[in-house]
Formats: structure tokens, sequence, C-alpha cells
DNA sequence: TACAATTAGATTGTACACAATTATTAATAT
DNA sequence: ATATTAATAATTGTGTACAATCTAATTGTA
């Protein structure tokens, strides 16, 4: 059974925001609190807003945080491999990547090889930002008050539905 | 505990991606595969994208999309109202109403009893697009590939989450 | 070996998001 | 009654996101 029927199904059951019956049959979908989408999107922004001030500490955007999570893992890669690992476009990491580069916590190079392949590969500097950045998940997680429960079974549906991407 | 810790834990439980103790004590929290908000950012990303082709038959950004919901439900509200609903601030809302009152589906007055209030109010054009509307959350939900038990305990702990907010 | 198809990035254009600031109006406190 | 404060939108500036398009390099193939 498709997802947004059992919200809709839950939700009646609940008898909850019916106006009529027929109006509960026909547009109870598309009621704000009936969609799935909706707070993933709210949660998802919410989460963001609360790195920021941690992430103003080291000069960095979300966006730009991730990107140096794959470059310290990896510490060299192409940008359609870190694409593939953020699930952002050229569009996206091109001016990003600049700004970084800019920065100096990478270095974008032409690969000899072959010259399609733009090759981002992390510095010292950006490699001894990890350093200050370690403390920031822990900082988050305490004011991120979700349950250990929550957590651990949000992380497994996420990963789930992830994986079908 | 903090729900970041929770997924180290689970992670360093699960015995994957240590490298040495000592990095991987320090450092497994920076991780990609770690992090609770990551996933959520991407998968929220993800059906937003899914939605796609189905407003662009209506001619609805997601944005515009969930303004409208707000529109049915409540048919007329300010600003301010419709900004705490969708979780969105006056900088985003501002240009969105302008562009949707130039489609005609909505009216923007100032209110007569207190001019610092915007009224936005649904129009006969928006209310019949809610008819055209219908079939989303049932078409989208059937690409989502989500299970019910999946669905419903995400709506859950996002819904828990938001109350936060 | 030409040449079509594919691949990787960059560019362009549109649409959010949100912080910070400003302008207007309303409420309140002397 | 006036000065102060608060509330509400609008504006400005920065930073994503992503579709669509473009260019250059590489690969597959007749």
């Amino acid at each position: 059974m498709a997802s947004n029927e059992i919200i809709n199904n839950k939700m009646r059951k609940e008898g909850t925001h019916m106006k009529t019956v027929k109006e509960g049959e026909t547009y109870d979908c598309l009621r704000l609190e009936n969609q799935l989408c909706f707070p993933l999107y709210v949660c998802a922004k919410e989460i963001v807003r609360r790195y920021k001030p941690f992430l103003d500490e080291i000069d960095l955007t979300y966006t730009q945080y991730i990107a140096m999570m794959a470059l310290w893992d990896k510490k060299k890669l192409n940008v359609k491999e870190l694409g593939d690992m953020l699930f952002l476009d050229s569009g996206t990491l091109t001016p990003l990547l600049k700004k970084m580069e800019e920065k100096g916590l990478l270095t974008r190079t032409r690969s000899k090889e072959d010259e399609r392949n733009l090759i981002v590969e992390i510095t010292d500097k950006g490699e001894a930002l990890k350093e200050e950045a370690k403390t920031i998940p822990e900082r988050l997680g305490s004011c991120l008050s979700m349950s250990e429960e929550d957590a651990g079974k949000l992380y497994e549906i996420l990963h789930r539905f992830m994986g079908t991407i």
C-alpha cells in the first residue's frame, strides 16, 4: 500500500480533521498535517538551522561541511564522485568548491589522465579544520532533544529510503 | 543520551568504518554515514524532486503547493500565520505570494483593522486547483516505495521532533 | 580512422531559504 | 499627548538546489 494512504487512513481512523464524510474522503490527502514530505522538509531545514551557530565558528555553511566530511574521508576525488556521495550536481558543487578553494580548504586540478575530470584534493588547512569540527556532532546532538530510540529508528528508515534513490 | 552518540555507538558496535581505535573514537562522528541530519537533508530533497513531475502538471512549485494546502484549509490568513504554518519567513513568502497572486490563485490585501497585516485569501481559481491536485498524494505515494510501517513510524518521529521547534 | 555517442564539468536561469535591516503601523507607558 | 517599544511585512544580500544547455574530452564502432 502506498505510504500516503497509510497516513490518510491513520488520520481517518483517529477521526481528526474531517469536515464532512465526502470532503474528508476526497481532500484529506491535501491537508498539511497528513503529509509525510512536509515534516521531512521542515525537520531537515530545522536541523541545518541548528547547525549554523556551530558551523559559523569554523566559517562553513552546511553544504560546505558535508563536502568537508567527504574530503576528510577520501582526501582526493573528482566532482562526479563527490556529487554521488553528497547527492548534489555540478551546478551546486562548482561554485561551492570554488569558494572552498579560495578559503584554502582544497585544491582543484584537472586530471592528467582524463582532462574531463576535475580532481578535488584536501589541503593541510582543510585537514586541520577537522580538529576544530570534531566537537560539533556532540554539541549539536545535545540541542536536538531526540530520544535514542527515535534517532536510531529515523536513521534506519532514512537509510533504507536512500537506498532506493 | 544525545542522538549523535547513539548513531556513533551503533556504528562502533557494528564495527564498521573504523580505521584505528584512536581515529575511530575521535573522528567517527564526522563521517557522513554516521550523520542523522545528512540523510534527512537528502531524503527531503529527493521527495520534493519526485513531486516535481506531478506539480508541473498544475504549474506549482513544491513551496507553492504547501502554501496552497494551507489556503485550501484556512481560506484566509495573514503572512505571519502562513509563515507559522509552513515554517517560512516573509523573505521567502513575500515573493512567493506575489507570484501566486499574479497567477490568480490568491489575493493580497492590507487588513483594515490593522494595517500591518497583509491578508492572503484564496480565489475561486485557487479553490478550483484543489480538484486537479487531489490525485497527487496517491500518485506520489505509489512511486515512493516506502513500507506502511516505515511511513507511519517516520511520520510519528518527525511530528514529535516538530513539536520541539 | 572518421564520427556518433557518452561523459564530466561549467554555465545559465529560476526558485527557494534565511539572516539582517528597514519601514510602517500599533500598542504602551509615562 | 508623546515617546518608546513591539509587531508585521518588505527588502537586501548570500548561499544553495537543480533543470537545461553548452563545451570539451574520451570512447565505441562501423
